[in-house]
Formats: structure tokens, sequence, C-alpha cells
DNA sequence: TTAACTTTCAAACATGCGTTTGAAACAGGC
DNA sequence: GCCTGTTTCAAACGCATGTTTGAAAGTTAA
């Protein structure tokens, strides 16, 4: 077996990584569309043309650096959400668990450059801001399945809801993650700024702490069909006061 | 004084029109990246030197965009807030209120291509995505008046709440809404598919509905300090198990 | 009608992009 | 050492972009 090939796996040789790298990093920075293979070549330091060598296109980059990423956080999400359920022997998880799983991970590795984590955050915050059609497989396949469980997960948890509402919640409640955080990864901070310095967006643990809590209550709060009668109404009418 | 003069107010002549709203839907399609000043042209059947004529450059163009889509919207958010305000004589508002004004119209409008609700949603989540500096004072001027208004208002309605912990919410609250109506504008479509067509992301009303009544009840959740100390304890727990 | 200003136009400018090409360099096995 | 395949390289290709230019056309007031 020649050493070229066994050497050879999932990350190629040095020049397909650190293009792999670099792609990482400027992808995140500029987006896809403002993103040059020029910066990013330059960035690692290899030839234009070993792009097209190493991976055919452009495209297929963005899609390379997609899976790389992608891949590892959701295995550990998986893998908490086995762990719990693990510990769980049978019955429901609990809540707090379930989105432990689902935010942990992103929240904490959205404040790791080194990991890839905040170029994962940036990237999948890109992608669903201005979709690529070429993208669509990869974050399907990457980031279906992990939903998917969590969903189920979380119907068993709160038996109160329909399987639509648990959907809607879920969500909502990843719209609430991805705002915060990608709210941190960019030059204005304006949450930050806004509240005048006093929320800490550098600081994952708080993030998640105050993000569980308000999911927390907000998953528990009651189904379309346990809401009064009466505040229906009152939506009602103001629905009908129309914005124009 | 010159008919032309009296003509020229804020939307310019017919050409300048023209081009400020084919410059709205090609840069909420395309991105601001992505959308060129030949495919603005020529939708709006005007020649290409009128950009630099009219608006000075494409940047320039972008940020005449946003103010022209941002300007009625959150006059209308404040128009609702005050109504709401005057109902109230003095009182808090309540929650529901509050969450009316900064939902309804921007769900709604998200679903009206006329009046350029939709674009406008696409356009502020692309620059939240991927920040462009050159925008960064025509968002601050436009957003962040009401901004400060609602969480005045909602630091009112929620006193079990440090006006910290309004602000995370706040946040949160944003992104939720922003993270669902955007899901619906694209051609995967997520959330329906996801949820095997259970949830209907056309409906603004339905929209509404699911994300007042979750972010009611996570608004309402406990502050940090009304926490359980056991629930505090398992999550440190789960804390030291770092991530990887 | 003329003059002054405004607006529009086609062409060009200056630069840049992703992709391709053919040769050189490299690597490894026999 | 030779052969074969792989990888890298500089240059070029084919095309595109935002901006500029100078002239023509349009508008308006005196």
């Amino acid at each position: 077996m020649r050493l070229k090939q066994a050497f050879d796996g999932e990350e190629g040789g040095e020049t397909k990584r650190r293009l792999l790298a670099a792609a990482i990093n400027v992808f995140a920075e500029q987006g896809y569309n403002a993103a040059t293979l020029r910066e990013i070549t330059s960035a690692a330091g290899v030839n234009i043309a070993a792009v097209n060598y190493h991976f055919g296109s452009k495209q297929a980059l963005m899609r390379a650096v997609f899976h790389r990423l992608a891949r590892p956080v959701n295995e550990l999400r998986l893998k908490l959400l086995d762990e719990y359920e693990e510990q769980a022997g049978g019955r429901p998880l609990s809540l707090e668990q379930i989105l432990d799983a689902l935010f942990r991970p992103i929240v904490f590795l959205s404040r790791e450059r080194k990991t890839g984590g905040f170029a994962l955050v940036r990237l999948i915050i890109q992608v669903r801001a201005l979709p690529q059609p070429f993208m669509n497989s990869v974050l399907s396949e990457q980031f279906d399945p992990v939903a998917s469980r969590i969903v189920d997960a979380l119907c068993r948890s709160l038996p109160h809801l329909t399987r639509e509402e648990v959907f809607w919640r879920y969500d909502f409640a990843l719209g609430a993650m991805l705002h915060v955080i990608s709210d941190a990864d960019r030059g204005l901070r304006r949450l930050h700024r806004l509240s005048g310095g006093l929320c800490d967006t550098d600081d994952p643990a708080r993030i998640t702490d105050e993000l569980i809590r308000f999911v927390v209550a907000g998953m528990r709060g009651p189904g379309q069909d346990q809401t009064s009668r009466k505040a229906g109404e009152e939506r009602d009418a103001a629905n009908t006061r129309a914005v124009t």
C-alpha cells in the first residue's frame, strides 16, 4: 500500500488541510459570496489551482467546509442525548437535559475559534439568511437527524403539547439561540450595546443560563387548548384591527 | 419654484423610484454581495449609470433601500405602542400588548411582498448574518429607538425580572420571531418539511399565535433569583462535564 | 429661442473573479 | 534509474463587476 494513500484520509494532505482550514475562516468572516478563492488560497499559503484540484470548485469547497464543521457538533449532541437516555433508563428525558443537548454544544463552541465552532455558527446563520441551493443536501444530512431526535424527546417530555406545537417551539428555541450567539459575533454587538453593557454576550455560561431559563418556561407554557378563552377573544379583536 | 423640485421628494423621479423598487427586490433575493447593479438596473428598466447619478454608489443604494423599508414598519410599531399606552392610561402595558407591537407588524408584513415587508425581513436577517459596516448607522437609527421603548415597557410589565434579564429575553424573543419567519421564505421551508407539513409557516396568524404563547410563557418564567437551588446545582454539574 | 441645469445614455475603464491549462516538480514502486 | 501517477505552479482564459466619462437628450425659466 502506498504511504500517500495511508495518509490520505478525510483530511487529505497538507495542502488540502490548509485550504480547508483557511476556507473555514474566510467563508465564516466574509460569507460565501464575498469570500474569494484568492483570499482563501493566500491565507492557506497554497496556489489557487489547488482549489480545483482538491475540491473541484468553490461550491464544493464550501460543502466540504460545512461537512467538516457540522459533523463533530452533531455527533456530540447525539452523544449527549444518548447519555441522558441511558441515565433515564427508558423514562422521558427532562426538559433541561434535552435543552442542554440542544444548546450547550453550540453555544460553547460558538466561542471557540480553534475548534471551528465559531465558524460553524456563522455559517449556519449565513446560509439560513441567504440560501444557497447547492448547500441544501449537506444541511439536511447534517442537521435533520438531530432535530428529529430532539423533537421526539420534547414530545415525550411535554405531553400537554401537540406534536405540531412542539415543532413550533423547537424552531423558536433554535432561533432564540442562533440570534443571541450571532449577536456577539459582530462588530456592533447589539445586545451588549443596547443593554448598556448589562448583557455579557461573551460568556457562554451566562448565555446558556438565561437561554435555558427562558426556553424551559416557554416550552412549559400552555398549549393552544389550554389558553383561556378570554385571552383568545382579545387576540382576535386585536387581529381584526388590521395592520393596514 | 421649479416643478421638478416640487416633484422631487424623498422618492425622487420615476427613474429613482423604479431603481429603488428593483433594488428592494434584488437585494432581498440575492443579498447585497451577490446582487449586481446590472441586474437591478435591468429589472428597473434604467441605465446603469443612474445608480451613481441618483444614489452615488451600490452601498448608498442599499442604505436607501433599508431606510425606505424600515421606517414605515417601525413607525407602525411605535404607533401601536402609543395606542396601547393611551388605553392603559399610565399603567403598565400587558405583556400581550407589548409582544403584539413587537411581533405582529413584522410577521404580517413578512408575508406581504407588495409593501416590502417581505424584503425588509429578508434584509434584516441578511445584514444580521453578515454584517456590512456601511449599514451600521442606518440600522441603529431605525431599530434602536423601538427596541429601547419595548424593553422599557417589558421592564414595567415584568417586575420580577432585572433589566438585564429583560434584555436577554427581548433578544431571544426577537430571534425566535426572525428565525421562524425567515424559514418560510426559503426554498427548503425547513420547519414545514421537518414537521411533515404540520406547521403552516405561510399563515401569519398561526405564527403569531404560537410565537406569542411561547414568548409570553418564557417572559413570565422565573428570573435567576427565583430558580430553585436544586436545579442550579444540577446545571453546574452538567457544565463541569466539559463539552469534550 | 436660448441658456443653464438636470438626467440619461453607451461605451469604456480598471479591476477582479472562478476556472482552466500545460509544464514542472514531486512521490513512490519496481 | 525509470516510469507512472500525483500535486503544484504561473499564466492565461473567459467573463463579470462597480464606477466613470463625455456626449446627447430632456427640462425649465427668462
